[in-house]
DNA sequence: TTGAAACATGAGTCAACATTCAGGTTCGGG
DNA sequence: CCCGAACCTGAATGTTGACTCATGTTTCAA
């Protein structure tokens, strides 16, 4: 793959990134105004004199950094990939087994997405505005899970079943979570939200097995 | 709820109708060619050109049935939307129980989706178009889920759990699939995809009790 | 100190639509 | 046959915004 320097983000310029020290933070200051503003406005709503005005820079001088539009949202989308990526599996790094793995990732990506709002909807938009990149989020994040579902089923950790289904399944489930209580309702019980999901990807929507039991 | 002329389009015109049956089939044109377009083009990208050319009318008449752009696009999304409904209702109507008819909601569904490519690629897109035409698409639906589910807990035929939390993850895997098997991989086996997630939501990920347990 | 590479700039170019409008055409009841 | 309502039309208008470019300014190694 290619070097990230600082934070992981594929810089434009044919080949080689900025030279000079002024040019490294002016090249950031672009992506994070650029992350805001298509965050918050969305791609078709943010003009780039938007972008450039955020990061206090002229007009012209987004030209120098990114050869089009289009290239920094995908420079932006693979971006927030690494991260996230990054962060899910600092998260569930030292997850007893896969079961408790997944609910810290529902957990750690619901936290994930509340802090990361703007970048959020980045991603989402991909799907229209990017489509090569938003499947290239989704293929490099399923093929990593995939590998762990599975590895955990013949470990005996979880029921056999179609790892490439569970994952687009838990995927999507992740996602609508992450809309709905990340983004739409901030204020909601994040602690709360990802007990309950991690319940029913853990165990279903199928009744206990009566018994005497319980906690 | 509104009338719902022929298929349930809200149409334009301020207040009412076309009055003529030319009118009315000019107006399911337009709507069947927006369909298409916005479809395989998305909303940005087509035109209101494209979309009367599609339909063989000259481009002022778009503005005799809509007062703008947007509008078709949303009467698309609420036409998909209560389209949607009575497809999954229609299926799970007879179902024994509720997780019978989980099973069944989500094979309707893929084959649905795969029906109605184009008019899925709209509903998702309005997230970023017309985003309260999108929420409204998922709050019909996820209330009326809401309440199936909470009946079948009292029921005893799920186990108990936060059912707004567990709609929207089942939404989730639901969209994810139906994107991933019903609109990219169109070939992909949807009864083996549909008994593989059903059985993710009903019996979850948890290793099976090993067999002639106690209980 | 100096020259050239790197970086910065914003007025101007240009194509792409959404929407309007003024003037037809068709239809149906009287 | 006649008239108004309903419907149709596409050239013209106006705006918007991505991208270019000719001309500076800054940096830094020699």
């Amino acid at each position: 793959m290619s070097q990230h320097s600082g934070s992981g983000v594929a810089a434009a310029q044919e080949r080689t990134g900025p030279k000079t020290e002024r040019g490294r933070r002016t090249l950031r200051r672009l992506l994070d105004a650029a992350g805001e503003e298509f965050g918050v406005r969305g791609y078709h709503e943010t003009a780039i004199s938007h972008i450039t005005q955020r990061a206090g820079v002229g007009l012209g001088t987004f030209y120098v950094y990114f050869k089009s539009k289009e290239e920094v949202f995908k420079a932006l989308v693979a971006d927030m990939g690494a991260r996230t990526r990054h962060a899910l599996s600092e998260s569930v790094k030292d997850a007893p087994n896969r079961l408790e793995a997944e609910r810290l990732g529902i957990q750690a990506y619901l936290e994930f997405v509340r802090m990361h709002k703007s970048l959020y909807r980045v991603v989402m938009e991909a799907q229209f505005v990017a489509p090569d990149a938003y499947r290239a989020y989704y293929r490099t994040f399923s093929d990593a899970y995939r590998q762990q579902l599975s590895q955990a089923a013949k470990r005996g950790e979880i029921s056999d079943g179609d790892a490439e289904v569970r994952v687009w399944a838990l995927m999507g489930a992740s996602t609508f979570l992450g809309l709905k209580y990340g983004v739409w309702e901030d204020g909601a019980d994040v602690n709360a939200v990802s007990e309950a999901a991690a319940d029913l990807m853990i165990n279903g929507l199928a009744p206990r097995a009566k018994n005497g039991d319980a906690s």
